[in-house]
DNA sequence: CCATGTGAACAAATTCACAGCA
DNA sequence: TGCTGTGAATTTGTTCACATGG
């Protein structure tokens, strides 16, 4: 719990899923649960929950389980979505302007903030509720609105570039859905979203059809 | 090799990652590389490059290294893009419109060839080239079209309802956007791409800022 | 009594280190 | 020589099974 690196991403991932299952118990009534029933509910392991829950607390009760409600509070904190994070997409594209729209309409833990793109053509217009600015505002627009999130959808050769000028600007975390390799900044988290990827590992599985 | 259940997912995405890195290459006209010079120059591990490698075979020759031509042709192979897959969307939404878009613009493997939505407005107009249908054509389409992948981008209380329906339809492999834990057809490749997840992961690093 | 929390057993994945071959 | 391919060693992650305690 102290060094955030010591916990594998695979259990940030479960722990988010969790947060997830606890929320709808919670808007169905649902007051307690035991780690069996949410495993049986949604499909996870039991002792997988337990095992990760532990890593940041003693938050269950012996012979009874968990309070949903105070669990919810907790993995949202440990989740750091207990306030709203603000986020800047670069690259307002199809897919950025698509995600702009998305997080917006989808998510109380995270707010859209700025929008940028090269395209002159596309600064000044709106997405939504979005104003598109140039990319040279990014500075100053992380500086104002403390964004903490960059969201990079621009095209593959530009990727590298534009995460440079997101890290420079003081942005903390990436989510980037170029498909690039980027060379990281290692005081930023970064994670990838392939599409790509994903589909080709479905084509795997689908053999010479 | 044989039982495609047997490989790791965690080996498919690499190798699809090899597959981006080894194109790059040959579009620079490198003819040979070693797993070394790989990995240094993409920030991966030449062990494991190696070791997942010889999972499908032995692509290398001893003391040279690989063809970089022939291994694309190779791992192309194996991750069954060696010819276009088609692919349905459903839920033609800001994001099943853009993925639809991004889809149909940054790839020669898969094709867009049918767009769903249950709303009648959306029925009948076009995204780029693509007419939006009603999903009740889904299983006439996929018919005619020999659809293989579906796209599931419908909002979460619809999840599973179209996923159901996409399986009815005879699709093989499903990409899933919905936040919602599917109740699975054993027999179709399901994969979820979660929005929400990724920023919550990257929320954990930035703690209480 | 019953579900959590946890050490111990097990399984999986990664890295190491080197034999074997071009 | 120098790289691949690979068993063995190590690390990492998951499951089991039970002691603990509300």
């Amino acid at each position: 719990m102290s060094d955030p690196n010591a916990v594998p991403p695979v259990t940030l991932n479960r722990l988010s899923i969790y947060l997830r299952c606890l929320r709808r118990l919670r808007d169905q009534g649902v007051r307690q649960v035991s780690s069996q029933q949410l495993a049986h509910r949604y499909r996870l392991s039991a002792a997988q929950i337990r095992k990760d829950l532990t890593q940041f607390g003693e938050f269950g009760i012996r012979g009874v389980g968990y309070e949903v409600d105070q669990l919810c509070d907790r993995l949202a904190s440990v989740l750091g979505v207990d306030h709203t994070r603000s986020i800047v997409v670069v690259g307002m594209g199809n897919l950025g302007s698509a995600l702009a729209r998305h997080v917006g309409f989808n998510s109380e833990s995270f707010a859209v903030v700025g929008g940028f793109d090269n395209d002159p053509k596309k600064v000044g217009s709106t997405v939504g509720h979005l104003a598109i600015s140039h990319i040279s505002e990014l500075p100053t627009v992380v500086r104002e609105t403390n964004a903490e999130i960059g969201v990079l959808t621009v095209p593959a050769p530009a990727a590298q570039h534009n995460y440079d000028a997101l890290t420079a600007a003081g942005i903390k975390a990436v989510l980037n859905f170029a498909p690039v390799r980027l060379k990281l900044d290692p005081r930023v988290q970064t994670k990838n979203v392939d599409l790509s990827i994903n589909l080709e590992e479905l084509g795997f599985f689908l053999g010479q059809g």
